[in-house]
DNA sequence: CTAAACTGGTTTCATTTGTAACCATTGAAA
DNA sequence: TTTCAATGGTTACAAATGAAACCAGTTTAG
């Protein structure tokens, strides 16, 4: 099927369809490709900013380092999703009473019902993924990520 | 540890971490971010120009369409990684006898080179990586990501 | 034939991203 | 104290990206 260039180097040909790395891109793209259109379509949101809302509905109140830390973002995305969300009125910052470097984000009214929103709808955007799947192939998936991560941290 | 708010609408309530999209996505953006030193810091290339290579390194020769569905890659994206390594002298590029649209691209001797150099840092980079996990846990990330890979292609 | 539809590939433009420099504030050190 | 390093966050600039328009060439349908 493939053109393989059958040499005494065989060995040295990567095939990049089963190579871990391009896997999980490829994979992860797609379905955040996918999933991106609930908070795209409907909002406009670009990814950070879903994750901004994503992690101030799940946690109420953080600062932008806390939010870079949660979601794995650099801080210049925190930096300019929350300016996005705040535009929208969908947060308010509070200036911290002792440290006033620091602010303290919310979700607005607004916020909060565009959140509680979209929650069911990414809720059943992974049920029905993993629906899917059977029983063994989705704790396989579960599992398999996890130890990967743990991999992947002590190193 | 968190703060969460228990109220009645505690159902409605995402955990972002442990969201299948959101968990798939960072991890591959973790040891894509890691396993990209292993062209951009010794070659400086992009990861278009990286799996340009590997694509024409593995396949012998191939057209830009051809390359973009094996790697997943945007035509745009194809188009700017082949000029980029033509401006290299990695590859050539060869008009088709029958349709003059069609160009076959072939690494030349220097990307050949680099290809060849690259490979087995690569295969390190997964070995090393896969060998963090254990028996168990290597076949669930395999076969979950297959599994996974199946369940979004019968949409 | 010839016009319209299509295909391979490039280019243009607007948006997104990352890096580094930056401002303001705080904490530690002298 | 004054000074210097560190920290929270923003901004400026360059590079990477995606969408859509585009330019050949090719095919299809009248």
């Amino acid at each position: 099927m493939t053109t393989k260039r059958e040499t005494s180097e065989e060995l040295e040909i990567l095939e990049l369809e089963s190579f871990l790395p391009y896997r999980l891109y490829r994979l992860a793209d797609a379905v955040s490709r996918e999933f991106s259109r609930i908070y795209k379509d409907r909002h406009g949101l670009t990814r950070p900013e879903w994750r901004t809302l994503a992690g101030l509905g799940q946690h109420g109140s953080m600062t932008a380092t806390a939010l870079g830390e949660q979601s794995a973002m650099h801080k210049t995305k925190v930096s300019r999703a929350v300016a996005e969300l705040e535009r929208r009125r969908w947060l308010t910052r509070k200036p911290d009473e002792n440290d006033r470097r620091i602010e303290h984000l919310t979700l607005t009214g607004a916020g909060l019902a565009a959140y509680r929103e979209m929650v069911p709808l990414a809720k059943a955007f992974e049920r029905e993924l993993l629906a899917k799947l059977s029983a063994g192939e989705r704790t396989a998936i579960t599992n398999g990520l996890g130890a990967l991560k743990e991999a992947l941290g002590k190193d």
